[in-house]
DNA sequence: GCCAACGTTGGC
DNA sequence: GCCAACGTTGGC
């Protein structure tokens, strides 16, 4: 028998057989090289394997992932991350060969032939979403204090914002693959396809205060850094007064307009070019 | 088998 | 460039 995963919200009482949901994040940066994955090439290949996927967690995720299955194409590392398409696993796992070629930026000595370490799974782009649904948008939903949708939400329903509260976006931010609920995946069809949100109006929530510093003075293990971490996050529990107040809305009229369409065309707004090229 | 270290990744 | 989450690795 087999865990599809540890501990964690999603596997709980769902039956095994149960069609999911996943999400995965096309990072413009790897390595330092731009690889420039957008939604404009996606839709323009149709199908693509998903190469370069070199996390763990995420590869175990690829490797459970089934035909026919929907997913989310999500633009990372970007100015403006944030949910552009919607698509569907059209091959299942399969061992991911540039791991295999060592003039490949994905290369990984550690991989063999007979005994792969890295797989990837075919990706076909289904459709755009009619709105961009931005990573700012999901985070001013899940901030809010309440179970109920914000004002202009209310279509998504309790069930709606609790699933975004809970989607692996905010805390596992890093992985670039990730499981998506039902639920989920529900409420970002929804926001994709109504929009009419101002995203003007979203304050981005500031950083957090970094308190630890000044208590470890050294040069922290790893191990010591992780512990510090930790237990500062037991101190500061969830939903100070600060927090709250993040969660209203704010006016933000100065905005930079500059990006508009580039934001969800996603490739790099063209650099200025020196006038030149003889 | 424990547990510290490592590696990956993306938001800010 | 820092921070964070966590599966895996490796020393013991």
């Amino acid at each position: 028998m087999r865990h599809c995963c540890t501990s964690r919200h999603h596997c709980t009482a769902e039956t095994p057989s149960s069609t999911n949901y996943w999400l995965f994040k096309a990072s413009r940066i790897v390595k330092g090289k731009e690889i420039k994955f957008s939604v404009d090439d996606f839709e323009a290949v149709t199908t693509t394997p998903w190469k370069g996927v070199r996390h763990y967690a995420a590869r175990n995720l690829i490797k459970e992932m089934k035909a026919g299955e929907k997913a989310l194409f999500y633009h990372s590392n970007c100015k403006d991350p944030g949910i552009a398409a919607f698509a569907e696993v059209s091959k299942e796992a399969y061992p991911d060969h540039t791991a295999w070629d060592c003039s490949h930026p994905y290369y990984d000595p550690k991989s063999k032939q007979n005994d792969p370490k890295w797989f990837m799974v075919d990706l076909t782009f289904e459709s755009r979403a009619q709105n961009f649904v931005p990573l700012t948008l999901l985070r001013f939903i899940a901030d809010s204090s309440s179970v109920s949708p914000p004002t202009g939400f209310e279509y998504l329903g309790d069930v709606g914002v609790s699933a975004i509260k809970e989607m692996d976006l905010f805390t596992r931010g890093c992985l670039n693959v990730q499981r998506v609920s039902e639920a989920a995946w529900t409420a970002v069809q929804q926001l994709a396809s109504t929009g009419g949100w101002d995203l003007s109006a979203k304050k981005r929530s500031p950083r957090k205060p970094t308190a630890a510093k000044t208590s470890v003075p050294e040069r922290p293990t790893r191990a010591a850094k992780t512990k510090a971490r930790t237990s500062m996050q037991q101190a500061k529990g969830r939903g100070s007064e600060e927090e709250l107040e993040e969660k209203v809305i704010r006016r933000v009229t100065s905005l930079p307009q500059k990006r508009k369409a580039e934001d969800y065309g996603e490739l790099p707004p063209p650099r200025r070019r020196a006038r030149a090229s003889v």
